[in-house]
DNA sequence: TAAGAAATACCCCTATTCAGGTAGTAGTTT
DNA sequence: AAACTACTACCTGAATAGGGGTATTTCTTA
């Protein structure tokens, strides 16, 4: 038995979708809000397998709501209801702890599948929206690639010893060249990287991935 | 019509791909290998609009491949063919560049399909897959709730300034506060960070997500 | 072969950070 | 009322980093 609760304020639409899932066998809608608030509050004890949460919701907006609901439950299954499928909100939700989202048009044979899937560790969503979620985390190391400021092979290494928590001295030691070579170095790394100290080079090469 | 490259060690599979895309109408196999070294020398020329790549493939695998390919193509559409769905080099392809994958058994219709989806932007994989690059994308975020070290939140604030770029006396410019009381803070974060320097501080600031 | 880039190393001096102690004020909790 | 935490602030002195210049060696490239 599948137990789903549903966050939608559209009123058709939530006994709609209780009727449909009360009516499967095997799965059973143990309760409905039209709000996240009420839900907040009670999702503790209802204890359910898949949420089903609308995005454009009056108060607090859905986005807001998945992140709460994950603070209480962060393995909890949460699918979006939406009506439009290429909706930039979606991929915000995903972000904020969501694994799919389902169109409130879907015919409900593909709905029910849908919501066994997000219950058996699936991420129910179409081609289009994995390609974003795809890209997006794609990204970091394609964009490092192109920002290099033409550091050194010699550059980067000192540069990593920096990141990794050691002072000038230590990266000397470490590997077996004076100091002040490890200091000539990083005043070529900071007028490459246009900083002007250890802690901006080190949130710069971190955040870029120069290292 | 959209033009596709084949790479597949495997001969009857190799073939049997090409027959099935050339004798599609809007498909066309411009060219099938069955190696990757030999696929990288004439894929600038041959300029397909989606690649179809074996992952377990004899010489170079199928994930040094995709990131080679992605250097001289950075938006071509890249298939992984793979034999079992359930495979953890499906997620290291996709974090090699990959867009989606085939498994090798699935219907001819749903492959012609899943080749048209890659190319009009798409990402086609089972929701199991999709799910787990959700989870991984999600991940940080989680992590970072954990460790806090119990940073006050204007030890946060001071920290946010240092990751920023600025040096003690800006940031006690910018929070109207004495640089000796920005220093006493930062005393004090070291020792709850267990560091002795800015760098470390940074360092350990963005990779932990305190900020 | 001359020019250039990369890595090594030394000098100077100033600015900033680090580590320690001390102390007042406001707000909360016991 | 006492204890506690967070935030504010000042002091001293040692250690480290930052900015500038210069020079040698090695290796690649024009």
């Amino acid at each position: 038995m599948i137990k789903v609760v549903v966050v939608e304020d559209n009123d058709s639409i939530r006994e709609g979708l209780k009727i449909l899932i009360d009516g499967t066998e095997d799965y059973s809608c143990i309760a409905s809000f039209s709000e996240c608030e009420t839900m907040l509050k009670n999702i503790k004890k209802l204890n359910p397998d898949v949420l089903l949460m609308d995005i454009g919701l009056p108060g607090m907006n859905g986005i807001e709501g998945i992140k709460k609901v994950k603070v209480i439950f962060p393995e909890l299954a949460i699918l979006i209801l939406t009506i439009y499928e290429e909706n930039d909100l979606i991929f915000d939700a995903l972000c904020a702890g969501a694994c799919g989202y389902l169109v409130k048009k879907t015919p409900p044979s593909k709905l029910l599948e849908a919501i066994r899937e997000a219950h058996e560790g699936g991420a129910p969503m179409s081609s289009h929206i994995a390609r974003k979620v795809i890209d997006f985390f794609q990204k970091k190391p394609v964009s490092s690639q192109k920002s290099n400021y033409d550091l050194t092979p010699r550059e980067k290494e000192i540069l990593t010893g920096l990141v990794e928590g050691h002072n000038f001295k230590a990266i000397a030691d470490s590997l077996f060249i004076s100091i002040e070579t490890v200091r000539f170095h990083f005043r070529n790394i900071y007028k490459k990287l246009h900083v002007h100290s250890q802690s901006e080079a080190v949130a710069k090469a971190i955040k870029e991935g120069l290292i």
